[in-house]
DNA sequence: GATAACATGTAACTCGTTACATGATTCC
DNA sequence: GGAATCATGTAACGAGTTACATGTTATC
């Protein structure tokens, strides 16, 4: 049992899903690909944490549906109480290329910046769509026990450091272009 | 060449270092241990982006010192004009632990963001007194082509994303309270 | 007497990505 | 006609971690 198969219990705690869902869900906060997840799925199930089933689909595919056990709730739960605090890990090759953006033209320099931006502004604009809607059902933004709240604190977070981000390159970017204006 | 390689070139395009220099400065950027970096500065060395001398030293143990050639330099450049944006990577425990945070008592939720409290408070005092240091000169802060200014700007950046994330925990953490205080 | 900092390296392993494989439907 | 979405899976490879290996000096 690695740290992701713990995320993916945690996803399926908030309701059943299939890997393809899970795959996309997980994008935001831990980057996995479906060649990682399904493997996981079916150990999963063998381990009696989750149940999967088949679900026949007409003009798609077929689909499997896993859901928790109460083994696997409780797995999940003595994970997040006991398991000391692993560390965070951000690989982020913009960070490198910054960091060395002394080196290079300052209109490279910008365009790294403006490509960021667009970036940055496309997920906030998906995370705070996804926010309304949350926003939308008060039981989810007041009880603390929904099985909706985690999710809805992370996607908070997830739009403070997204502005956060793009604050900075407000303040950035014309101290690059200082030596270029005159 | 991956994408560490590179990262390594840039800090090495800062000042010259050594191996276990680069693996303490890379962490705040990009985690990786001395032996995936070590093996990565002789390959480095070998593809002449790099040279390297040997240092000896009474009471530590002898070091190398690796500096940056001029076709490791260009070889940066091009990677920092040319390369497409590669996706940045999070994998942060913490997340997938507060995704599930609705299924443990308020007291464990509480006691999880106090540890990551504390934990980013220690940060952001490292990466603010190195910031105190960087701006008592003024050429790294003013001049966007001097060798330290992308450092300088990652750890503003730092600085602003540290202050952020305590600030979500500082509005979250009532929210838990509602159920129990009662 | 134990731990931390300094300093480099290799081997075995796990984790994660890329590529291969299949196949219908919808939108441009 | 080509790309995108839905949907699952495996094999080969590359990236990253853990553990092993060595040795001094300074601090608690």
């Amino acid at each position: 049992m690695n740290t992701l198969s713990y995320g993916l219990l945690g996803m399926l705690a908030r309701k059943p899903c299939t890997g393809y869902e899970l795959t996309k869900m997980l994008k935001l906060f831990w980057q996995a690909k479906h060649s990682q997840i399904y493997p996981l799925l079916a150990m999963l199930e063998q381990e009696k944490l989750v149940t999967c089933e088949l679900i026949g689909q007409t003009g798609k595919p077929d689909k499997k549906l896993y859901t928790i056990t109460e083994d696997g709730a409780a797995a999940l739960r003595s994970w997040i109480d006991d398991a000391p605090a692993g560390e965070s890990i951000e690989r982020d090759e913009f960070l490198l290329k910054v960091y060395a953006i002394g080196l290079v033209e300052p209109a490279i320099a910008l365009r790294l910046f403006q490509e960021r931006t667009a970036a940055l502004l496309e997920r906030l604009q998906r995370v705070e769509a996804e926010l309304e809607i949350m926003q939308a059902d008060p039981t989810i933004v007041k009880d603390s026990t929904s099985k909706q709240f985690g999710r809805y604190l992370l996607y908070r977070r997830k739009v403070g450091l997204l502005r956060e981000e793009l604050s900075w390159i407000e303040w950035a970017t014309p101290l690059i272009n200082v030596n270029v204006e005159v």
